[in-house]
DNA sequence: AAGAAGCGTCGAAACGTTTCGATTCATAGG
DNA sequence: CCTATGAATCGAAACGTTTCGACGCTTCTT
């Protein structure tokens, strides 16, 4: 590969002519200018990025993290940051966590390979973020509590609001006339799960529903795990009329383990599920379920690095709304059937 | 950020003793070894990786270049991608494209800020990746055509065998008793298309069946695009009694059309779609479709990549066999129903 | 006509590492 | 006792840029 000196030789001028050719054609005479860029023709010069970035010390980039770059699920979220970085003027790169931190994603933050990150994955723990994140790494993490934990000048945090989805879910059921329920929640350990869950409550109990009495499973987010939960709901005293899962995957499954045993949903029993991944309008029936607004939150994601790249210094947490999106499987046995208006 | 000379300045050492220290440390003796630790872990040193890239000419990086990121479709490939990756030592991005290329991802070949590239983004041409391309920067290319155009002896390729994939396709078709057909294809200048297309033919002639006669909608690739293709195919003299679409979405697309105009699938019409996208086995009737073997593709690229990164130059690509996944949108009306085996 | 101002160009330092060869010192071999 | 060997450490160069200050020239101002 020709360096700049290559060039500047070829073109019989410093170095730093080059460079200027390069980055401020205007103070450059015309001569020169031209003798230069027919060099860098020629010679098919290429700059080196690195050695740009270790002189000016920022490289224009921001990483996303996540837990496995496969999940779909994250799909519009990433949409989300990329354009928005993209108008700012960073590239976006996304990592995957490997086994081996060392030599997966993390060495883009240990190694100052990026000017700030935004970290989705769960899986990297708090303290590990307070470590890495420093002035001029400041690192947005989305979807962990806004909680106590994760004090820091350079951590600002994005998520949805759980608790008022659980609500939204909630109060749904119960407009739709049902008044005995289950549950199946996510790992105990699952801050997002009991947000949920405390939101759903929340709203039976304005209901005046006992939900002392409402049998809780916890599973773990996959559609495996809502088969497995479903089954063990209905092998034990089954009584209730609506199900409502903590994520579309695992309420897949339940509608699965249903429809084989034989319950007719929403008639039988209804099935209501959290996050509208795209399967979910797709299933038998459509599942009706609580959207997380992905794309905006990858954009706002990214606007609040991009203000804390800048320097700015306390960013309030934000935290973005949910949204209702009631589909067959939740159809109430009152209301007349064939008014469902989901249009794609 | 502390640099390594405050390390060695603490530790009363010089530079290439900590970096001796870092890299080997047995050459350095106990006790200095010590002296040097306690120094890095008290300023809380970090090593700059960029630094360390441009000194040692290389990144153990590679990029994986998609599209958009946001395509659930590529995410087992991406898996293979980063685990082989992985294994290997090498650290995986994911870059989506933006409308810009200069800012986007491919800023990190052209800058020199990988070892290697994956190719998927069929949006970069193919004079682009050949000015890319390098000894120091071999590409894999994805599922383009092995054709001629990208003759150099830094690219390889690796693809699925669309053709056999068509063929497949059309054979089980025949097998379940149609005979007569329609076809939604990609747009005009897809190769993938044409290949699965040409392979479709060949098994129908091989059936003697006329293929002069069947009707072809070329279309793009979406669900919206299966949609307006189906309606199409139906107004315009319908006679099939199986369409086979280029892909899945748009053989969604499909099923959404027939069904809403009241066709039984598969007995009134069948419907073949192609990838075997998760969606597939969710949709009413299940899809019957061609499989990609995606993980294994992303595997085989990252191989290729590595073998072509130590420097082994004509590398011949590689063409992975598909499979047939047969499921209830072909059922044939001569075969019982109910026995359909697709374990989840 | 003398000084100021501006333009075009350049040399050198800096960014933070790694690595090569040199230097010092202690020990072993003869 | 002298030299060869090896271990531990170091200094300096190199990786490829950007950028600061300086220098020489021309042109303008008064």
């Amino acid at each position: 590969m020709a360096t700049i000196r290559d060039v500047a030789n070829l073109a019989r001028v410093s170095v730093s002519t080059v460079s200027l050719v390069l980055r401020q054609p205007h103070r450059v005479s015309p001569e020169t200018r031209e003798r230069v860029e027919k060099a860098v023709e020629e010679l098919q010069y290429q700059l080196n990025g690195i050695a740009r970035d270790l002189r000016v010390r920022k490289t224009d980039t921001i990483a996303i993290l996540l837990h496995n770059l496969s999940g779909p699920f994250y799909s519009e979220l990433i949409r989300g940051v990329e354009e928005a970085g993209d108008a700012l003027g960073f590239t976006t790169l996304a990592a995957g966590c490997s086994k081996n931190h060392d030599q997966g994603s993390l060495r883009l933050l240990k190694e100052g390979r990026v000017d700030g990150a935004i970290v989705l994955d769960p899986t990297i723990s708090s303290p590990v973020l307070l470590r890495y994140a420093r002035k001029t790494l400041p690192i947005v993490v989305l979807d962990r509590g806004l909680s106590g934990e994760l004090q820091s000048d350079f951590i600002t945090a994005v998520g949805s609001d759980h608790e008022s989805g659980g609500y939204l879910a909630g109060q749904h059921l119960l407009a739709q006339g049902y008044r005995r329920f289950a549950l199946i929640a996510g790992p105990v350990n699952s801050e997002h799960s009991h947000l949920r869950e405390m939101g759903f409550f929340r709203a039976l109990q304005e209901g005046a529903v006992d939900v002392t009495t409402i049998p809780v499973i916890h599973s773990d987010f996959t559609e495996q795990g809502g088969i497995r939960a479903m089954n063990m709901l209905l092998d034990h005293e089954w009584t209730a009329e609506a199900v409502f899962s903590a994520n579309d995957e695992m309420a897949i499954g339940a509608l699965q383990v249903l429809e084989e045993r034989h319950f007719a949903i929403p008639k039988d029993v209804a099935v209501m599920g959290f996050d509208d991944i795209r399967l979910a309008r797709y299933v038998t029936p459509p599942l009706s379920t609580i959207r997380q607004p992905m794309y905006e939150l990858g954009v706002a994601a990214m606007k609040q690095l991009h203000r804390a790249m800048e320097g700015k210094t306390r960013i309030p947490g934000e935290m973005l709304p949910v949204k209702l999106v009631p589909r067959a499987s939740t159809q109430s046995r009152i209301t007349k059937a064939g008014d469902e208006s989901d249009v794609s």
